[in-house]
RNA sequence: CGGGGAGUAGCGCAGCCUGGUAGCGCAUCUGCUUUGGGAGCAGAGGGUCGCAGGUUCGAAUCCUGUCUCCCCGACCA
């Protein structure tokens, strides 16, 4: 294994909450604004949410959902209609209580008391209540539903500990809420919509994801059921990646969501709600990063192909770069994932060799550089980021196809990368779920025998409920462990719940999460 | 929100204790050299020292307040 010299100064392995911070700056995906918990996202940072946020909207519409857009802005007094949504939003929420400013006397400005609102305004922190709101007016009977929306929107929660994408403040989401005849129904949309997200994950995102119920402490505000998508960060944490709601009528009876059924009756509807936010980039990060900075998975890869030219400011250049521009066309008629290829020929001024690194820690799925005896020699040199050095080495693994070979297989290529980003995932995430612990006494010599990376414990347990559940979730705090989720399709556990003794029902996932 | 640390050029940092004209490395720009791989030499540009007060003849430096970031904790669909 040879000495290499890596695109990052930080080291996964010595200082991962620094590295994450190194790789968004590096890869230029985003930084700080200036106000508490908000960022700015950068081109590249904002180009993978937009693929991510096409990728996933095909998937809604392809559910039978309709894009809407609400209001940021909600009443006070509609706010207020959910106790247990009050409850757990209350404490982090942004206030609107002026329309105006006027000169404070001192050079500035301040809100102008005489222009105080009547009734507070809420920034959205969620939409459940204002899409309630409307779909008591727009449903009359049976007849309309199921409702089916869906909206992308910024959310705004006064959170105490921010991390870049991870938990910011103000963050872009999905949100979807629909309505429907019977529980059995609004449960198995629940479900369906769990499964997009699954699918979305692993397929699109290269995220292995564990779909699962959330113990009763963890619900949404107001639900009556909570399912989740739970990733495995490289530091053997847990990412809660993406949620799906049943919220059983509890949001009906507090906007008055009835509809007319069959037989003239009156009934409330049963309501569901589900999102996926910014907080996934971080998730690709912390996922598929490596020592180099970033690797985007070529499904959300702003550009698939990046194309450099080794320019020397001479007579040469004109042929690098005609050379250049036929590979970018013969590439643009190539497809990949069903659709053409991203393909940027980067002609910025600058060194290749320093645009290379950019690019690498950009994490771009493959680099191609092209200098005068690529073009002699009718070659290219090709750089596959997930397979980036050659270990004998210590160099970068550089490929020299002729322009067609390459052309020809570059779609195959990217889905290659897709795969085994994912497989590499995966395999990570099997090592580190450690099963047969059957007592608390084993899980806490478990967590307290490694320091680093423990990742995540399946066990067996009995489904506590209430001053039960409370018991069990102190005890795991005392390990600053949580549970994560029970996973869908469990069946035939056996043996006694390491935390009640009694008979075991259903396995969980535990782990320290983000 | 509690405890700790930090904020000085795009990035990383020194200077602060002991007040006296703003520094270093990388990056950037110019020139020359080099030319199949993260180049060398020379020169140059770039900073209201987070912000606001205070002490002082004089503040990056001392004091007070405040904002933001990082770590730990509490909290967290």
């Amino acid at each position: 294994m040879a000495n290499i010299r890596h695109a990052l100064n930080t080291r996964r392995a010595d200082d991962f909450a620094a590295w994450y911070q190194e790789v968004i700056t590096a890869a230029d995906m985003a930084e700080e604004s200036g106000v508490r918990g908000c960022m700015v996202i950068k081109p590249w940072g904002y180009g993978i949410w937009e693929r991510m946020q096409r990728l996933l909207d095909d998937r809604i519409k392809a559910t039978g959902h309709d894009n809407v857009y609400f209001p940021l802005f909600i009443p006070l007094g509609n706010f207020e209609r959910e106790a247990a949504h009050v409850d757990g939003f209350a404490k982090e929420m942004a206030v609107v209580t002026h329309h105006r400013l006027i000169a404070d006397g001192a050079g500035g400005l301040k809100p102008d008391p005489e222009a105080k609102l009547e009734e507070p305004l809420i920034v959205r922190p969620t939409s459940e209540t204002i899409f309630g709101d409307a779909m008591a007016r727009w449903i009359r009977s049976w007849r309309d539903l199921p409702l089916k929306l869906n909206q992308w929107a910024n959310v705004v929660r006064w959170e105490m500990r921010t991390r870049m994408f991870l938990r910011t403040s103000e963050f872009l989401w999905q949100e979807g809420h629909t309505a429907h005849e019977n529980e059995a129904e609004a449960r198995e949309h629940t479900m369906r919509m769990l499964e997009v997200y699954r699918a979305f994950a692993e397929e699109d995102l290269g995220l292995p994801v564990i779909a699962g119920e959330k113990p009763e402490h963890e619900r949404f505000p107001g639900a009556d059921a909570t399912y989740s998508i739970e990733a495995m960060m490289q530091d053997g944490k847990a990412l809660q990646a993406g949620t799906s709601h049943y919220l059983g009528t509890s949001f009906a009876q507090a906007a008055g969501i009835k509809y007319q059924d069959r037989e003239g009756g009156e009934q409330f509807c049963h309501t569901t709600s589900w999102g996926v936010s910014t907080r996934m980039v971080g998730g690709v990060i912390m996922t598929h990063g490596d020592d180099d900075g970033l690797r985007v998975p070529p499904q959300v890869a702003p550009w698939q192909v990046v194309i450099l030219p080794m320019l020397r400011d001479n007579d040469g250049d004109e042929a690098v770069l005609a050379y250049c521009r036929d590979l970018a066309a013969k590439l643009g008629s190539q497809s990949a994932f069903g659709e053409p290829l991203r393909v940027n020929l980067d002609t910025r001024p600058g060194k290749a060799a320093q645009k290379r690194w950019d690019w690498v820690r950009k994490g771009a799925p493959l680099i191609v550089e092209i200098g005068g005896r690529d073009v002699e020699n009718a070659k290219i040199s090709l750089l596959r980021r997930d397979a980036l050095w050659n270990t004998e080495n210590g160099k970068p693994a550089f490929r020299d196809p002729s322009p067609d070979e390459f052309a020809a297989s570059a779609g195959a290529e990217l889905e290659a990368i897709q795969t085994a980003l994912f497989e590499e995932a995966r395999a990570r995430r099997d090592d580190n779920i450690t099963r047969g612990l059957t007592t608390f006494d084993e899980l806490r010599a478990f967590y307290s025998s490694k320091d680093k990376y423990p990742g995540w414990v399946e066990m067996a347990w009995a489904r506590p409920t209430g001053a039960a559940l409370d018991k069990v979730v102190e005890q795991l705090k005392s390990l600053k462990l949580t549970m994560r989720n029970v996973p869908l399709g469990d069946e035939g556990v056996s043996g006694t719940c390491p935390f009640t003794g009694e008979p075991a029902v259903e396995r969980i996932y535990i782990g320290r999460a983000y």
